[in-house]
DNA sequence: AGAGTTGCTGGACATCGCGTCCAGGAATGG
DNA sequence: CCATTCCTGGACGCGATGTCCAGCAACTCT
């Protein structure tokens, strides 16, 4: 019963192979640096034909892309619940950050760590940067010059965040979640005291 | 006079070669990102032969990492003058990672900005890392288990400060360095507290 | 259910970069 | 000045990339 325009509906099989694709580098990725994944490789294990690849994927790096995007929605759709009230407005992505990490990590060991495609760091760090900027100063980017801009601090916060999260990801260290998240506040919160919105 | 092993006294053609395709790299670096650039392209800016590269280098990371080794040797080199006094131990080597930074601006830009290689951003992490890690833990690592250990503190420290030092580099922005480095203690020192060596 | 559209396939092709090898000529060190 | 070592440029095989096509299969829509 939608006003939209008619939407052609789409292929299934168009969405099943781009679909299988995904998954494909997705799985090589627990297995291989990103670096090292041919398309080739993509195709086969998704059960697909070279040249389909090419039909969905400009090459290896736009079905990066896509599968950012999809970990972008994942995030965004599990909208970063504010049960408990963060220490600080700046440090609200702290928690739901690390909490995603931790039920998918080998995911997240995959897409960031060592062997990940920077890539999705960048674009990760990017996200955050902006949450903590947005967080930190208000809507105004144009705002009077000071010494110590948002975009600089929010550089700092989500620098150590990504560190840690590394950090945290790459080694078996006996620390949990919750230590992680109170290590990181422990050692960043107090540097945020003069910042308190405004 | 020195007692050393004798020497076999190293043929100049070689060093002339390698320190050519050195500098072809560097140079390179600074026009496209380095996972652009190809072997031939350095032997060619390097007046040299493509066979010649091989015969010197492994294969373009091997360049690379020889590299970082002169890099690692200069930062050395200019060992960290303690002219003044750190606000803390575990920050002795912001101010003159900073001062280098902007005195070879260009050239940290092109190493540690978008277009350079991870591997010398992670071998700074590592190395920033480890000064952090001893100046706050002393020699054993083997230590007792802490909800906080060292190693994780570091990560902290060093990852603001690279993702600082990036920001910095990468933007033209007006910040001096002495207000980058203003900005990075204020934000990290409070945390770091408690950490009064021990 | 049938017609028409669209996607999938696998194979061929040209291109590129890599790493190896060699033999003749050039520079170097003793 | 001679023996050694390096440089060279070119050829080779390899693997990956991205494009193209023609026939077959799957899907959508009516």
């Amino acid at each position: 019963m939608t006003a939209a325009p008619r939407r052609p509906r789409p292929d299934r099989r168009v969405e099943r192979s781009k679909q299988a694709l995904r998954d494909a580098l997705i799985a090589l990725m627990h297995e291989h640096p990103y670096e090292r994944i041919s398309v080739a490789d993509i195709a086969e294990r998704a059960n697909v034909g070279r040249s389909t690849f090419y039909v969905h994927f400009a090459d290896k790096d736009d079905l990066l892309v896509d599968g950012i995007d999809q970990l972008k929605a994942w995030l965004r759709e599990r909208g970063d619940a504010p049960e408990v009230t963060p220490a600080h407005p700046a440090l609200a992505f702290v928690r739901p950050m690390i909490e995603h990490a931790e039920q998918q990590r080998a995911l997240f060991r995959a897409l960031v760590g060592r062997g990940g495609a920077v890539q999705v760091s960048e674009e990760l760090h990017r996200m955050l940067a902006e949450l903590v900027r947005v967080a930190l100063g208000g809507k105004a980017t144009v705002a009077k010059r000071r010494p110590a801009p948002e975009e600089a601090i929010a550089e700092v916060v989500v620098g150590a965040f990504m560190a840690l999260l590394r950090w945290w990801l790459e080694r078996d260290s006996a620390m949990t979640a919750a230590e992680v998240e109170a290590t990181f506040t422990r050692q960043l919160l107090p540097g945020l005291a003069g910042w308190t919105r405004r």
